[in-house]
DNA sequence: CTCGGTTGCGTATGGCGTACGCAAGTAGCG
DNA sequence: CGCTACTTGCGTACGCCATACGCAACCGAG
């Protein structure tokens, strides 16, 4: 009857870290971990470079972590912190607190989008978020499940945002235009015409703070979304 | 002046398939890379086992292709196909009859999803379903710039929806009944009582059908955004 | 002091992407 | 026909990766 749990859950939700080691222990590990890949990237976070910076060999680590995978379960468990506390003015101004909050996460570690993409979240700190989501939409009238796709789908928008961004803002500053001219370059107005007026209307060659702008933009539109059906279950 | 192209682009872009070798050649390399990445997922595609499904030596793909990357670039490209003609019923129809279109691509081959995530597309095949997207918007008195806010938003959405989807619906039957039990099992209502009522209400034991009535709310909720948005500036 | 358990790590294996250079085939041209 | 220039296929080799296994050093309890 009981569902046999995998090791990596049991350690996430239970067992706390066993700092007896003469220098390693899982939290030095993950945190390393997630201080390389905030750094290099995630392709860039090795088994052997993650020793080299923790000053041990490499196979060393396997004693607090079972393999990469589950290194990787325990960083995306511990990097995204504690949920903000959510204002009580209403669900509009707490789903808002709350993506915004979100959004700071994945810019400070992109990572996470790529880990845990299509992978549904059981660890506590990824859930911790989720529960925080929906008790943004307490004092609306929607039902569970209601609730739940709402959430989603605002997560969604966040994460596609995130995806977006946090690698816009760590590209070279040139990076936006060159792509902006590459647009220009290939696309031309018999084949592709609404992208070619798009282009020429500038719309490629961004300038500082259009990231903020455009994500506001967007999640607007999306609470608006979900304002229509909020205000009419209660009309 | 002129930036520099980069040479996948530039192939992308202009240089059709040499034919001419004794059974390889790009288009070939690219589809069974599509077919395998479709089958067995992104993970499983490699250099050698590509090589294999055709029947030649590892080494002898770099003459058609000259890095893993150009291929991921490649099949990017190729894989989503043309993107549906749109009905001229209204912005509304359009956008719908877009974003269910490349849900279907996502679907078919999610691989795409982590290629391109956090990548700016710029071959021709990503930028005709952006163009494509763009002109769903055209009898809307919105700047080039809101329509490609708004069309990311949707976007986003549609990716996101897909992330989690996809990989559903390659899960086995009672995976999404575990994780409804796991759930249950490790979430509290002191610690985390939003989920918890979630989760009592039965909202993580998904059923028949759930995928898609799902997507068809989310898509509701962001349409209904952009219309406050449209009407309002036309109104 | 002994002993069971824990921790660190050296060695080794199999997979990966791919640089390099040779050989076999092909096309052009006399 | 033969010669040459080029293209295509691929065998070998290298360096990086995750990680299985077993030994040695250490630690706390008796």
């Amino acid at each position: 009857m009981t569902t046999e749990i995998p090791r990596t859950l049991r350690v996430l939700w239970g067992e706390p870290d066993r700092p007896g080691g003469r220098g390693l222990s899982r939290d030095r590990i993950v945190a390393a971990g997630i201080a390389l890949a905030d750094a290099d990237g995630i392709a860039a976070l090795s088994m052997a470079r993650l020793a080299e910076r923790l000053g041990s060999a490499p196979m060393s680590l396997y004693r607090h972590v079972s393999n990469k995978d589950e290194l990787l379960a325990f960083m995306t468990d511990a990097a995204p912190g504690s949920p903000p506390e959510l204002p009580a003015s209403g669900w509009r101004a707490a789903l808002e607190t709350w993506a915004r909050a979100l959004r700071g996460v994945y810019y400070a570690h992109p990572w996470i989008l790529q880990v845990t993409a299509g992978r549904p979240p059981l660890d506590p700190g990824q859930l911790a978020w989720v529960d925080r989501g929906l008790s943004a939409l307490d004092d609306t009238a929607l039902s569970w499940a209601e609730r739940f796709e709402v959430l989603m789908t605002v997560l969604h928008f966040v994460r596609g945002e995130a995806q977006i961004g946090a690698v816009l803002l760590r590209a070279e500053p040139g990076d936006q235009a060159d792509y902006g001219r590459l647009i220009a370059h290939f696309v031309t107005p018999e084949r592709m015409p609404a992208l070619a007026a798009a282009s020429a209307a500038g719309v490629f060659t961004a300038g500082d703070g259009d990231l903020e702008r455009s994500f506001t933009f967007g999640l607007t539109r999306v609470l608006d979304g979900i304002d229509v059906m909020v205000t009419r279950g209660e009309g």
